[in-house]
DNA sequence: ACACACATGTAATTGGTTACATGATTTC
DNA sequence: GAAATCATGTAACCAATTACATGTGTGT
């Protein structure tokens, strides 16, 4: 039975941890594997109704605090099943589409500024994401470092910072060439005028 | 006016070489791009025929062989405004989704062996696409390194090469931790059994 | 004759984003 | 009392994939 990847995160968060509300759910998500997995609203309660139609997770009222109008969720043997069940699956690997590379690819399109703008927007994105992510990393270390979770999630954190510090080293060497070449273009404009001007004198 | 990212890749590509039909546009992108950007013959023919309403292609025919019933395009001048005009737009990064990541994070559901499949379709799929990626480099070093867009295909073409590296790197360490700890599951039940045996004893 | 690459297109479906609509609770 | 966060949902839209349909040219 083919369902689409929505299905397998929100039972993936509610196998880690059992009683929450979509809302919570997508918090879950944005802070855990956030860095490679997005999640909106518009996709997260209709896949919930679906699951719990389809016996995957159960309406569970909220323990403590019964705040607002808000439904908790837990995962079924049956959903737990499901979620093992599309593990073994080969992944299936997204077709790339990095909007970034594209504009780069033709970047002799565009003045040399332009290119520089986006390695730049690049790097601070990058490095912002490099410090939540090693905040995350210590967050995990504290709090979570007997979970049996725990090695899995540190292979993907790591796969991250790896990727970032990879990422952020190439970006030094391409602004790098950017700038020399903006440079190089820089003093060519002005080189013809003199030369022009040269002509004229 | 919002245009599809489709419309980008076409008039990029038509931007370095003219007269190229449908087919011949979508193979382009596979041998230039197609590491991090893909396209489908659903999305290019409808999009070559609105861009060409709308003028920003021209229809050429083809000029030396007459094969087959084959439409060539070209960019025209408008073409390339609109191209350019999208290039200094800051990109926008499409939410990131990497199923193999995700199948890694929840990966204490599943056994062992599961992981450690996953990783290693991965590192197959990475050194093959290295070695694609390497080929591609040479072939542009020999027939394209005096085209003035030739520095910007390096850029991303180093890009995709370092985190190549940068993935296999990591996998190495992945495999070798999902290894030892199926090693020590792999014991953990043998000697839960000696154990028991010795009890009974 | 057969297979493969060339070549163009349409239709159905899906997976997903975005915007909209609503309202409660907490905090300042 | 205003603003932020919590909380749930629907509807419109869209970009893109996939499968389908069709046919030609080339090489074996």
């Amino acid at each position: 039975m083919a369902r689409k990847q929505t299905t397998y995160v929100i039972l993936g968060i509610l196998a880690i941890h059992d009683n929450q509300s979509g809302y919570e759910i997508r918090k879950t998500i944005q802070q855990t594997v956030g860095f490679f997995w997005g999640e909106s609203f518009g996709q997260i309660y209709p896949t919930l109704k679906k699951l719990l139609a389809d016996g995957l997770i159960v309406a569970a009222s909220p323990g403590s605090a019964p705040k607002a109008r808000r439904q908790e969720y837990s995962i079924t043997a049956a959903g737990l099943a499901c979620l093992q069940e599309w593990l073994v699956i080969p992944y299936r690997d997204d077709p790339p589409r990095d909007e970034f590379l594209l504009k780069l690819f033709f970047g002799h399109e565009a003045t040399p500024s332009v290119c520089i703008a986006h390695v730049r927007k690049f790097q601070d994105q990058h490095r912002r994401l490099l410090n939540t992510l090693l905040e995350l990393e210590g967050l995990a270390r504290i709090h979570s470092s007997n979970n049996p979770g725990f090695p899995f999630w540190m292979l993907t954190l790591s796969y991250g910072l790896a990727r970032l510090r990879s990422d952020l080293e190439w970006s030094e060497s391409a602004l790098a060439m950017l700038l020399t070449q903006e440079a190089a273009a820089a003093s060519n404009a002005p080189l013809a005028k003199n030369e022009h001007a040269a002509n004229l004198a």
